[in-house]
DNA sequence: ATCTATTGATAAAA
DNA sequence: TTTTTATCAATAGAT
């Protein structure tokens, strides 16, 4: 998208369809990441280079959660074994995004658990800078997220009072003309009688206005 | 990205969300199709929005076709759904272990945090108002004391840094001290000779000074 | 890998 | 939703 508008075909040259594979691919993954955590949808992500490498993306679990989840959204129809994938399955060299994952990972669970520990222990300064960093991180993560949880709920919960409010103030107006009505009714009855006597209301209102 | 930076957290406005995820997920599909054809890759995209409504992209064939060519690279346990896939398992691709590993991580890293909300929330996920203020409260205590810890820790740090700089300064002044003294015998023996020559200098240093 | 000039994507508003 | 607009983000080409 640069120094000259790009042809959406392939590109022939094999070293720059290399390095634009390289960059728009972090770039997708990085864009799939965004949209699950700004909008909270589970998505996945499977792309093959031309060499049939694997790069993979699985938000909110793992990318078996997701193939399930597709399966039941599409009915499953499954079994095909058609496939007759007979021809290049190329050696997939060892994958270093996995080896960063599995070890991030490992860092995270055992993060995760020193926190706990430390946490219902009564921490015990078992965790050293960089984990307790780590952890505040994460921790702040989460409020952020409850945060979101509970600012939804409130906004909700204002709505509904702002409707209740509403109906309220019809009901009312709806009482008040009553009133008006029926001591005008009194006064035409009885001129001498000035004074308002609510006891003398008819209280026959719609039942409806009071649902909420 | 626009008219302020985005804020890599979920959209609280409801409104905002939905309008974000539509047009994000435009750019994703588009994204995703762009690189495809660019640098002839096939790629699968799965998006489910929060409400679980599917949207789904595959270039160069079927969803289908992405599937199973991911079983195959990852070495794919049926079991988890449908699936039941019946052609030959002829090779193996070497990073089956790992990617087992990364599930089962992952998995682990999702039971933790769940088990944390249920900790300190007593819900089951789906929580209230209350249980997310308790929550919150919970959390903003955890992160106070983790602060409380990490200040600590930083603050030992710099005491440690500050008698380091003691020492090396002490250290310094001993050294300069030494060259000094060397300088005057030096000129003493022999006053032809004005520049410093710091091999003249023994080094005979109290080594205490360098525990630290 | 890093650096920029440009194009592309998109948040907010309508 | 879709369009418009004002900005921010992604990235092609060069280094």
């Amino acid at each position: 998208m640069v120094r000259g508008k790009i042809q959406l075909k392939r590109i022939e040259n094999p070293v720059h369809r290399q390095v634009t594979f390289c960059k728009r691919r972090t770039g997708l993954l990085k864009k799939a990441k965004e949209l699950s955590v700004l909008c909270d949808a589970e998505i996945g992500v499977v792309i093959f280079s031309p060499q049939g490498k694997l790069f993979e993306l699985a938000t909110k679990g793992t990318m078996e959660g997701v193939i399930d989840k597709y399966m039941k959204c599409t009915g499953g129809h499954r079994g095909s074994s058609s496939a007759t994938f007979t021809s290049q399955e190329q050696f997939q060299p060892p994958n270093l995004d996995q080896k960063d994952e599995v070890n991030a990972l490992k860092k995270e669970v055992e993060m995760l658990q020193k926190g706990i520990r430390y946490m219902f222990g009564g921490g015990d300064g078992a965790m050293n800078l960089e984990e307790l960093l780590l952890l505040e991180k994460h921790l702040e993560y989460w409020i952020s997220q409850i945060r979101s949880a509970k600012m939804e709920i409130m906004l909700q919960e204002i709505q509904s009072l702002r409707n209740k409010e509403g109906v309220l103030k019809n009901a009312n107006k709806y009482l008040l003309d009553k009133i008006e009505e029926n001591n005008n009714s009194i006064l035409d009855a009885n001129f001498a009688t000035v004074e308002t006597n609510y006891s003398y209301i008819p209280l026959a209102m719609p039942s409806e206005i009071f649902q909420f």
